[in-house]
DNA sequence: GTCCAGCACG
DNA sequence: CGTGCGGGAC
């Protein structure tokens, strides 16, 4: 498994992405729940309609019927009143201080992340890569997705995988987050579920495989 | 009508 | 391992 080719091809095809667009680490955060099996754009409208009020503090005490109506546009939204309040809640716990949680080490961030309603290992990951600087390759299904279109042998489990991957490129922060945003933007504009192959910056090395 | 950036629960 | 959660784009 040769994955750094494929990045230096996304690289140039793409360009760099700079993810995750947000103006703050809790920003991050929020969206990471939000986006969970929806589409980004819904989640944008969320998070526009949050306004000035996108700050822990009022998430924890906003009631959780006008937290609904913000995030209505994201789907599983009483759900995801849950996960918001538990997810700050959690953050509560570094005094709502990003730089605090960063002094912490990865593995016991990602166990305390986990143990968060409503925090699975992607949405976790996510936090730990692009909130707290934290090295953990995310998994999704875009990622899934395209190594094995490439022709990859995927572990099933979502450790497996990212373990085989993270032990196969530098462990770095930058490249991790780049990667997986290109990813993203590769899985967008080519490699959907129908694949859109025309002009695909992979189609070298891709097997070709529907389904 | 069908599809889509997960997760918790039984 | 199957199901519920839910909106918006196409």
């Amino acid at each position: 498994m040769d994955l750094l080719p494929v990045f230096d091809i996304l690289l140039k095809s793409y360009g760099q992405r700079y993810w995750w667009p947000a103006e703050t680490a809790f920003e991050m955060m929020v969206g990471a729940i939000l986006t969970q099996n929806t589409a980004w754009t819904n989640v944008e409208k969320a998070i526009a309609g949050f306004g000035d009020r996108l700050y822990p503090e009022y998430v924890a005490e906003a009631d959780s019927a006008e937290l609904a109506e913000i995030i209505r546009s994201t789907g599983y939204f009483n759900q995801k009143v849950i996960k918001l309040k538990a997810l700050t809640a959690w953050f509560a716990g570094y005094d709502y201080d990003v730089e605090q949680a960063r002094q912490v080490d990865g593995e016991t961030l990602r166990r305390e992340l986990l143990s968060v309603r409503g925090v699975g290992p992607e949405t976790a990951d996510s936090i730990l890569l692009y909130a707290l600087d934290k090295p953990f390759f995310i998994i999704d299904t875009y990622t899934r997705r395209i190594l094995y279109r490439l022709g990859y042998d995927i572990p099933k489990s979502y450790d497996e995988l990212r373990l085989m991957i993270e032990s196969r490129i530098p462990q770095d922060i930058y490249l991790y987050q780049e990667f997986h945003a290109l990813i993203v933007e590769h899985a967008k504009r080519h490699c959907k579920k129908k694949p859109v192959c025309s002009e695909c910056p992979l189609e070298k090395r891709c097997r070709k495989r529907i389904e």
